[in-house]
DNA sequence: ACTTGTTATTAACCAATGGTCAATAAAAGG
DNA sequence: CCTTTTATTGACCATTGGTTAATAACAAGT
């Protein structure tokens, strides 16, 4: 009722955060609207709207964090102490898992074309291709051609679009994920 | 103003269709609207749901249309006069191409995900990618494991996700395209 | 021609949605 | 205690997909 809560309830980025993303994993960022993350958080959808510009926004503060955890992993897994080729194989497999257990920032960051969520994603999601590739290329036997990387990270991208949505996470498609990373390889050292 | 037109004017499936797809075309399924089609021909966009039960089936009316002339595109292709190993590399190109020229089509085949047009286009899809399954089979030297089969799909389908939006036809795209067909082709025979 | 029944269309309606904004009460600072 | 800043509300807007009662145009029967 009253135009502003008492300092112990009132919003804060964080707590916005929390709640949105747990909407957000769960049915994804075009079927959740401002107003249910609002009656979650007890309060009027407008006040959101003073803590984050406009939804797509708010689902790219949640989805930002999620991807640096991917660049993380990635830079984690070079360093390991495996063989460059069983890395190789770990990078790819990697790759989908990360897709397919967080399917929502997935696809904002790489599937979501319309202008809404657009500049901010673009270059979070070249930055993470930039790591791939990197990385990929890296670890590879001979030395690969850009273009080939290029097609293998196009692939990767194409067994997660595909899956998001018939399975719930990784494990589901772990066995299919594991002959696609084969697959790629083969196109790989071809 | 009247409750119905003169005959002469009178709304028909084809006449909807028509307008329907041009906007299609151009905006994709998401961003067009029953009632800018509405507007476009002219009527209330109320009239339309006499003729259609909801968005989704319109779209998938259209879309229907189109993804028979890629099966065809398909079988033509495999009783042509060239060597086997031309008629893998043309599928493969001419699936990307499909994708990439039809773009609308290609969404709400193979991409869409929610409720809405589902069930309709899943079997569709399903029917597409047997098509497809069955005639890259067909042309492979070695015999394919089935497995394969269906990762060479996925790594074309990641190329038409990807470039879908970024470019506007085929063309732009056609280098890419034919690097990652033999990337794929390699995965094959690897 | 008149009557009767069918059919296609409209316009008003509904419930959501993303987004904006004036009003205002709580907090912070002097 | 007074003033300013700040966070929130709730009413509003335009737009969306979808439904439905009312009704004019049509077709058929006589």
């Amino acid at each position: 009722m009253s135009p502003r809560k008492t300092a112990s309830q009132e919003l804060t980025r964080e707590i916005i955060l929390e709640k949105a993303r747990t909407q957000f994993v769960e049915k994804g960022f075009q079927q959740i609207s401002m107003r249910s993350i609002a009656k979650q958080l007890g309060c009027s959808h407008g006040a959101i709207y003073y803590h984050f510009k406009n939804k797509a926004e708010l689902f790219y503060a949640i989805v930002e964090v999620d991807f640096s955890k991917l660049n993380n992993l990635l830079e984690e897994t070079i360093q390991g102490p495996e063989d460059d080729s069983t890395k190789l194989y770990n990078i790819l497999i990697h790759f989908i898992e990360f897709g397919l257990n967080h399917q929502g920032q997935y696809e904002i960051m790489f599937m979501v074309r319309n202008t809404e969520v657009d500049s901010l994603s673009q270059t979070a999601a070249n930055h993470s291709y930039q790591m791939f590739a990197q990385t990929v290329q890296s670890l590879s036997k001979k030395k690969l051609k850009i273009i080939d990387v290029w097609s293998a990270f196009l692939a990767l991208h194409g067994f997660v679009s595909h899956y998001r949505g018939y399975v719930d996470n990784f494990e589901e498609a772990k066995l299919a994920a594991e002959s696609h990373v084969n697959f790629i390889i083969k196109g790989l050292n071809g």
